[in-house]
RNA sequence: GCUCGAGUGGUGGAAUUGGUAGACACGUUGGACUUAAAAUCCAAUGACCAUUGCGGUCGUGCGGGUUCAAGUCCCGCCUCGAGUACCA
């Protein structure tokens, strides 16, 4: 019977799904597994290739956890809020909700095709109103939530209220704005509600706030710093200004800490961790303040090097810093003011581009050394920046090197507080061997020391005192976009409202275009029925809003990792209509045990998705602060362009091996061809193109000519993003077509390891389909002979080597061990079912189709989904004779036999006695004979 | 610039973590079976030298080092990839 593997494959998935093979159980007396994917965005192209590396990998795993009798819980679902379909929706006025109807039903499609083994019953979408209920809910617990610092966690905002009603915010130790005042309960008292609400916000976790954002009028919309490329907009190269807006923003750097820690209690790759800890930038060092000569105020820097301070010669502040404009002295003022223009108007692109050139003024003010008493001049200038620490510096040329640049541009004297350290041509920025000179009381010290003493030192006089500074800011969260979650929030007085829980989900109105409205809202302001009722409870006519009893909605929407950032428990428990997830099933499957998806996400989502399962955990919603314990990043997939080569100004192609790519002289030199990709649908295993299927696919090669090598026309490869117009999209549907969807598995495996980034090339996939025909024909002839040792040694070598590979996360080596079982077995001629059973066990993971229908023609019942993982026994391997080689001083080889179980003495013996030995040591004892076992003997003469 | 990661045949990649480098696969060459092609099967395939023999030399980006033994460890370079962008 032949390998019919479109027939089969068909037939398995039906059976799947008709049995809900793979429906995960909320309770069981099992051990539970969860194995996650990164849920996709359903883009309008649908998968290639590429897409599913990370999914094939996760569902062998999940797969290989099922034989080994764990209750695995494996979701998929789908990420559908975002800009594509909202931007397909403004051009042809198609609903965004419709064209992700289309989209998520071509993904399921594309995803049933490959034979996953998702438990479909939890599927949902992001943009499902019953999802994105809770995400609207965790949105209001975050509004009525504070940090505080002694407890270190979030709590609720009717605590802080309780505390502020009997004793002020003094005794108070939050995570809260930076410009909190002080108050006393009666001050408190007295407040109006509007002014508590003020206050209040400086605590909440999600608050609003003006914030300077980046503001494309093109686009009309608010811009994260990574939607902007070069100054202008990733999505249609719009201008981008710098705009002061109120927005919803996540004080998720009351986390910081936090998240910094977790990192040490989850197992994920270094390099994300390391770009989470960058992310995040802790860094200790210290606030200083600085007196301004002749005026009342301080100026406060943040350093991390206090040991320094001696080293002060100038302060820089950043032209954007409260102070400029009152300390300017009126000779400077020209100056200044005109710096400070010209810096505003220089857009992003200017200041990336232009990172060397070192521009400032002098405002004319001199601050006072908190310890000599020097005057030092006070600067402004464009390399500080207003967002971080303080917005101004203490500039220490001698141990910075921006500092130090700054000085010598402006001739700025560069005072040296090092020892025996030279500061001619650079600063001197090297930490470890610095011994402090010239600085009081810290002269001698190393870099620690002198840290730790000047801390103390400013702390005791009132100067300043030890700080951590982040890098991480709170996260903005509001979106000027239609196809988002609706926050749930109504203004009374301008100040934001939460609705009540009882009426959610909010959901999103229909509109009549999904742009802007003409006055610059959102594309929610063109919502008819889009105003808050509060004494109905409903939603209502914008028109009939009163301020009294009918308030504006929000016309904000939520940005696209608030749908992300807690997905993952929500499969735990996808129906639940009252809550994210229900206590039991959250603490029945915990967290995620294996996540993998691509590296793109290191610092948006896995870096929000941990902030709100903190703060979901500090609420008692989920039972683990960390939502995922393993994470992997799958490689990228990347196309294999074929480039076919034409004679400049002729209509004529040369074979790749005709050009010459080096000598430049040379006729065929490079130089005189375009290079033109063609698709790779047209070339063949050995890269030899189909020159009429060629001449039938585009035009302009209908009467081309072409001048061949060995009657061959052969492209060039090249390794690109596989992308529609490089013409190198490899589609899954017609992998599947072709070799079968278990040939597409194994072959994405074999390929190389799951992490790196490989290309894809469609010619070699016929090992891979080899090998599943010779599986294939192995069980034609099932026996109940019993196997020859060959055949169980085989077997066994095989089993471990899975196992360890399972285990370890190398899949492609895997396919190498099968390749070489099956081919061991052919050779012996082993159709003993004591092996085809085991064996077909093995293969399942990765190719689960056939491994059904090979355990059916064994004749056992289906499926061999949950059949327990064959158990290695190392008896098998044993050896009875055993070649070792044996060298000389690492050089001269030679081999002996011996019994493998040979001790150390006989091995020697044995060396010593072989006849070449003798002669290679010319009568010479040797020094010293080592034996490794099992391994290699070596002489050292 | 800084922080990670990687350089192994014509190609994708193995190498039990210091122990016979190049597993497995693609491609290539030769052969078998076929009227022929496809499919399948067999053999060879790192380079160079020797080939009527079993052999020899060189080989893991480059230069040093440690070791009986280095793709693997240490020092210094070069190249490529990813992330980040003046973070005081």
């Amino acid at each position: 019977m032949n390998y019919n593997f479109n027939e089969i494959e068909a037939k398995w998935q039906r059976y799947w799904a008709e049995n809900e093979t793979f429906k995960a159980e909320d309770h069981s007396a099992k051990p539970k597994y969860y194995v996650l994917d990164m849920f996709p965005y359903p883009s309008g192209a649908g998968l290639h290739v590429g897409h599913p590396l990370g999914y094939i990998a996760s569902d062998i795993y999940a797969r290989f956890k099922r034989h080994q009798g764990y209750n695995v819980l494996h979701p998929m679902g789908y990420d559908s809020f975002g800009l594509p379909a909202e931007q397909y929706a403004i051009q042809t006025g198609q609903h965004p909700a419709k064209t992700t109807e289309v989209n998520t039903a071509r993904y399921r499609e594309q995803l049933d095709r490959i034979g996953f083994s998702f438990d479909w019953s939890r599927q949902f979408k992001t943009s499902e109103p019953s999802y994105y209920k809770h995400t609207q809910m965790i949105f209001i617990h975050l509004f009525n939530s504070w940090y505080d610092k002694d407890a270190d966690k979030a709590r609720s905002i009717t605590d802080l209220v309780a505390c502020f009603e009997k004793e002020g915010n003094g005794s108070v130790n939050a995570h809260s704005d930076e410009d909190t005042p002080i108050f006393t309960s009666e001050e408190w008292k007295e407040m109006s509600t509007e002014a508590q609400e003020d206050l209040l916000q400086k605590y909440r976790l999600t608050y609003l706030a003006d914030i300077e954002v980046n503001w494309c009028p093109e686009l009309g919309t608010v811009l994260a710093n990574d939607e902007i490329i070069n100054g202008v907009s990733e999505r249609g190269g719009h201008p981008v200004v710098r705009k002061k807006m109120k927005q919803w923003s996540m004080r998720i750097t009351a986390y910081a800490d936090r998240l910094l820690e977790g990192l040490s209690t989850i197992d994920w790759p270094q390099p994300l961790k390391d770009s989470q800890t960058n992310w995040i930038g802790r860094s200790e060092g210290a606030e200083v303040s600085f007196q301004v000569e002749g005026h009342q105020e301080l100026i406060k820097v943040f350093t991390t090097r206090p040991d320094t301070l001696f080293g002060v010669s100038f302060m820089t502040l950043a032209p954007e810093h409260d102070l400029v404009t009152k300390i300017t002295t009126d000779a400077q003022r020209a100056e200044v003011e005109a710096y400070i223009e010209e810096t505003a108007k220089r857009s992003e692109l200017d200041r990336m581009s232009d990172v060397k050139r070192i521009t400032g003024a002098f405002t004319g003010a001199y601050v006072l050394h908190p310890f000599s008493g020097d005057r030092i001049p006070v600067w402004i200038g464009d390399y500080v920046l207003a967002s971080y620490g303080t917005g101004a510096v203490m500039a220490v040329p001698c141990g910075d090197q921006r500092d130090y640049d700054f000085a010598k541009h402006f001739n700025l004297s560069i005072p040296n507080v090092f020892e025996g350290v030279s500061i001619e041509d650079e600063a001197f920025t090297d930490k470890g061997t610095t011994i402090i000179a010239n600085s009081d009381f810290l002269n001698g010290l190393d870099y620690a020391t002198a840290k730790r003493t000047m801390i103390d030192r400013l702390e005791a006089e009132g100067k300043g005192t030890g700080k951590v500074n982040y890098r991480l800011r709170d996260a903005v969260f509001s979106r000027q976009r239609y196809w988002g979650e609706p926050f749930p929030v109504y203004y009374v007085n301008g100040r934001p409202q939460m609705l009540p829980e009882s009426v959610l989900p909010l959901e999103l109105p229909e509109v009549t275009q999904y742009l802007p409205t003409e006055k610059g809202d959102p594309p929610l302001g063109n919502a008819k029925i889009w105003a808050w009722d509060a004494v109905n409870q409903k939603v209502v006519d914008v028109d009939l809003i009163d301020h009294q009893t009918i308030f504006p909605l929000e016309l904000n929407t939520m940005p696209g990792w608030a749908g992300s950032s807690q997905y993952f428990n929500r499969f735990m428990d996808p129906h639940n209509e009252t809550q994210l997830v229900d206590k039991e099933k959250v603490a029945y499957w915990k967290g995620v045990d294996l996540y993998i998806g691509g590296s793109e996400h290191a610092v948006t989502h896995l870096l929000y998705a941990r902030f709100w399962q903190h703060f979901m955990h500090d609420l008692g919603l989920v039972s683990q602060p960390e939502f995922a314990k393993k994470l992997i990043n799958q490689g990228m997939i990347t196309g294999l362009s074929a480039i076919v080569y034409r004679k400049s100004k002729t209509n004529t192609y040369y074979s790749h091996g005709l050009i010459d790519f080096k000598d430049s002289s040379a006729e065929n030199y490079i130089d005189h061809f375009e290079k033109l990709r063609v698709d790779v649908g047209l070339i063949n295993s050995s890269d030899e193109l189909d020159i009429e299927g060629l001449k039938n696919w585009q035009p302009q090669y209908a009467d081309a000519s072409f001048v061949l090598e060995k009657d061959r026309y052969i492209v060039g490869r090249e390794v690109e993003k596989m992308s529609k117009r490089w013409y190198n999209v490899v589609n899954p549907d017609q992998i599947c077509e072709e070799y079968g969807a278990d040939a597409l598995r194994l072959y994405e495996m074999f390929l190389g390891p799951l992490e790196q980034s490989k290309p894809w090339n469609t010619a070699g996939i016929t090992g891979v389909s080899g090998f599943l025909k010779k599986l294939w024909k192995l069980y034609d002839s099932v026996n109940d002979e019993n196997p020859s040792a060959e055949s169980f040694k085989v077997l066994h070598k095989t089993i471990k080597k899975v196992q360890d590979d399972l285990e370890s996360f190398s899949f492609n080596t895997s396919v190498s061990s099968f390749m070489i079982c099956v081919n061991t077995l052919t050779s012996e001629k082993c159709f003993s079912r004591q092996i085809l059973e085991p064996l077909a066990i093995l293969v399942s993971p990765y190719a689960p189709h056939i491994a059904e229908e090979l355990w059916v023609k064994l004749g056992n019942s289906p499926s061999i989904a949950h059949q327990p993982f064959p158990v290695f026994d190392a008896s098998y391997l044993v050896e009875s004779e055993k070649e070792y080689p044996v060298s000389f001083n690492g050089k001269m080889r030679f081999k002996i036999t011996l019994s493998a179980d040979a001790s150390k003495d006989e091995i020697e013996k044995a060396v010593m006695a072989h006849e070449k030995t003798a002669e290679q040591l010319k009568g010479a004892a040797p020094k010293k004979v080592i034996v490794v076992p099992g391994k290699i003997v070596n002489i050292v003469v």
